[in-house]
RNA sequence: GCUGGGGUGGCGAAAUGGCAGACGCACUGGCUUUAGGAGCCAGCGAUCGCAAGAUCAUGUGGGUUCAACUCCCACCCCCAGCACCA
């Protein structure tokens, strides 16, 4: 970069003609002015909401990473607009949250403060790239006005049965002393520090997402969506269809009775009369231990190791299986058959019923289990059927076959007894799930108080909101907001509670319905609550009425398009959604789906590696903004390769798009006005458009190259030039816009709706 | 392990059944210039050849076709995400 700098920063001679130092503030300021970017919220006719996902202000500034990705969304914008479409392409901040919170710890600031410094130099630099952003429209989500409603959201939440408290094991670095998000969490490890993440008891809130499972899984089908999100997002909700099979257990220690039974979830039902063993969670072992079976002092030691490690621990270290026969029998319903059950952490305490029926001969797991302990393995579905060959198993048989050794079942197509097998047994189907509640608390200060107060004197009396829940109250609407107080020391305690916690003039409250002394919630809530509904409120962010202006939501919503990282395909974009649902059953919009097209970007990669702080390689956009100005820096990245594939970024290839505007330039000035090659232009019209389309970029530019080429060599009318230089407007909007106006002293904006 | 994307010159990439390498970077030669790391012109996959031209070439091995980067089968490698979900 320095050579670069040296080559052309100073040189005014070679930058006599273009500088886009001069025009590009220039007509950023113009276009604020006019308003060109602010289509009529209340009246456009043929609205097309051109949504990006917003950035987190959390390090130094804007990364090219994210002038990348807002370049192709405005690209595609201006496109539209040209179309003739009223487009509405607004920005904000996300600035709530551990990543801002984090930064601040980092450099020492308070996040109030830094939040104020971070927003002036995102938005100057979100100024300086020259996207028609719709500056009028903004919102920062750790704004008062923004964060009243969202706690009205989690109210709301609340009063719809949709948001509950339940103690349940999270996160938890030691060093950094503060809870994790999952996402927050790599192999086991904490993001920031390396440290080993270990789990911790914390009573949490939840939202219900599990409730709305089906539909986020139905309406996938008929999105136009990235393949891959969408994929990502059905393994992610992962529907297993299958059935609860109970299991009478027998010779329990300490217990006189043969009255207990252990239910499991199986999606393969057919095997039943393979089922040589149970296995146990080593949460559900807890509970047995917890009302007095007396299991022997290996399995209690097992129960405790095991539980001490965090669920993905035990799934990484899980090559070696691991386990201990608890002393307890079970039944198979079908055969009668008495088996042992065994507590392994390969059995997860959180999906399915904690426990599961073990069928070595036909399931990996259950058989490299029953290898390792020398527990019997049966086969009952036979592959060669009637061929009664099944030979000694080297691993288990997944596939299909006959049912063998099965009772009356024998012959039978494995797939076709399942539920016959299943109501023998007094079984019932089952849809289970993968996805879990979304976790929604925070032990952390910088975000929006969860809006609840909690009243022990209701509570005695079972009084409150829930039922299930008793003591609880929303903060009333006329409330809000519950705003976060600024404090001195906003550090994560490290003790499971928020630093709020401390603060008796924030917790000290009058329970909203007895007027005694009440607590409030001192938690705030998870950073993705605060996106899962940013896009509504920029039809309206200075409404203090209401949290959406639902006639405008109804004129521009589903979003025509919707681009971000793929990164985010389980989380905000599972999030939003599930929002989105809960709005829709509330009757607030008309809608279940917010963008009907998604399409994610690639990353940008610079010296074979993705783009990232700790690796260092980094590039600040400011420089090159400052030395070769944003339409070149612009239309350099989205000629790099596909705008969904990512690309490769190094100083060199800036160069040549440097040439190509000089060109375009000085072409303005000297035109060639011969007649030239006209079907040539056309061609690229068409080509250009459908490029644009498709999120092709790379391409277009190549073919404005060489229109370019043929004018200078061949000629080209000035209405042909024209017609380039619109072609050319979404990758280089200063730069045309100043021929536009200034050399072809035309009235109005390149960038004008026709 | 599973899922998705990908493998083409020195580099980023085009081409989705029809002259492989468009467009750009880098590089080489020339012109211009007081000079230039500026601009312009030309060349630029490999091998052989003074040249015309010939042969080879899109991860590997097979196949379909008049014709394959492109379609089919098997395999290898890279990137991203998920990962004992019963």
């Amino acid at each position: 970069m320095a050579r670069l700098r040296s080559r052309y920063g100073g040189q005014a001679e070679t930058m006599k003609n273009y500088d886009p130092s001069k025009i590009e503030k220039k007509w950023q300021e113009r276009w604020f002015k006019e308003g060109i970017y602010e289509p009529d919220l209340d009246a456009a006719k043929k609205p097309f909401f051109n949504l990006m996902m917003f950035p987190y202000p959390s390090a130094e500034g804007l990364h090219v990473g994210n002038m990348y990705a807002f370049t192709g969304a405005d690209i595609y914008g201006r496109m539209k607009r040209m179309q003739g479409y009223d487009v509405f392409e607004p920005i904000g901040l996300d600035g709530f949250g551990i990543h801002s919170e984090n930064y601040a710890l980092k450099i020492g600031a308070h996040p109030m403060d830094q939040a104020e410094t971070s927003e002036k130099r995102f938005y100057a630099q979100l100024q300086s790239i020259g996207n028609g952003f719709a500056w009028n429209e903004h919102v920062e989500t750790y704004d008062q006005e923004y964060y009243r409603w969202t706690q009205w959201i989690f109210t709301q939440m609340w009063k719809h049965g949709l948001a509950y408290r339940k103690k349940q094991s999270v996160n938890w670095c030691p060093k950094d002393l503060t809870v994790l998000s999952d996402e927050q969490v790599e192999g086991g490890k904490c993001e920031r520090c390396g440290t080993e993440v270990i789990k911790k008891e914390l009573e949490q809130w939840f939202f219900r997402i599990t409730q709305y499972a089906d539909r986020l899984l139905k309406n996938l089908d008929t999105l136009d969506w990235s393949e891959k999100v969408k994929i990502a997002q059905r393994n992610w909700i992962g529907k297993s269809e299958g059935a609860l099979i109970t299991f009478k257990l027998r010779k329990i220690p300490g217990q006189s009775d043969d009255k207990h039974s252990v239910q499991v979830f199986t999606t393969r039902p057919d095997t039943l009369f393979g089922a040589t063993f149970l296995v146990v969670s080593p949460e559900l072992a807890q509970t047995w231990m917890n009302v007095g079976w007396q299991v022997p002092a290996e399995v209690k030691k097992y129960v405790d190791v095991s539980l001490k490690r965090k669920e993905m621990d035990r799934l990484e270290e899980g090559k070696e299986k691991t386990g201990v026969f608890t002393g307890v029998h079970a039944v198979n319903p079908a055969n009668k058959e008495e088996i042992p059950v065994w507590v392994a952490d390969y059995v997860l305490g959180s999906y399915g019923t904690g426990a599961i029926m073990a069928v070595p001969a036909h399931d990996e797991r259950d058989f490299e289990f029953a290898k390792k302990f020398k527990l019997s393995i049966k086969m009952v579905i036979c592959p060669h059927y009637p061929a009664k060959t099944c030979p000694v198993l080297d691993h288990a048989h997944i596939g299909e076959g006959h049912l063998v050794d099965s009772g009356k079942f024998n012959g039978i197509e494995a797939q076709k007894a399942k539920w016959e097998i299943t109501k023998l047994v007094g079984g019932e189907r089952k849809t289970q799930f993968r996805l879990r509640d979304w976790l929604i608390s925070r032990q952390r200060y910088w975000g929006p108080p969860i809006p609840m107060i909690h009243c022990e004197a209701c509570a005695a009396k079972g009084a409150g909101e829930n039922k299930d829940m008793p003591g609880w109250y929303a903060v009333p609407e006329a409330d809000l907001p519950v705003v976060l107080p600024r404090i001195k020391d906003f550090r994560p305690t490290g003790s499971g509670v928020s630093p709020l916690a401390a603060e008796k003039s924030f917790y000290e409250v009058k329970c909203p319905k007895c007027g005694g002394e009440a607590r409030r919630e001192t938690d705030v809530s998870d950073t993705f609550l605060d996106s899962a509904w940013y896009y509504l409120r920029y039809l309206d962010p200075e409404n203090k009425k209401s949290a959406l202006n639902e006639k405008r939501i109804g004129n521009w919503l589903p979003a025509g398009l919707y681009t971000g990282g793929a990164e985010h395909a389980v989380l905000h974009l599972l999030y939003v959604r599930f929002m989105a649902m809960a709005l829709h059953d509330w009757g607030l919009v008309k809608f279940e789906e917010p963008f009907k097209k998604f399409r994610a970007h690639g990353l940008l990669i610079k010296d074979g590696a993705k783009m990232s702080k700790s690796k260092g390689n980094v590039i600040n956009p400011d420089e090159y903004i400052n030395n070769f100005g944003a339409d070149t820096l612009r239309m350099y990245l989205m000629f790099l390769a596909p705008f969904e594939q990512g690309g490769d970024f190094r100083d060199s290839g800036v160069l040549g798009i440097e040439r190509f505007l000089k060109r375009v330039w000085l072409y303005a000035e000297k035109p060639n006005e011969k007649k030239g090659a006209i079907s040539l232009l056309h061609k690229t019209i068409k080509k250009v458009s459908e490029d644009i389309e498709n999120l092709h970029y790379n391409t277009a530019v190549s073919a404005l190259m060489i229109v370019l080429r043929s004018f200078e060599d061949e000629g080209g009318m000035k209405e042909d030039f024209k017609s380039f230089l619109k072609l050319l407007s979404p990758f280089a909007p200063h730069m045309t816009e100043e021929i536009w106006r200034e050399t072809l002293k035309h009235k109005t904006s390149i960038h004008h709706k026709p």
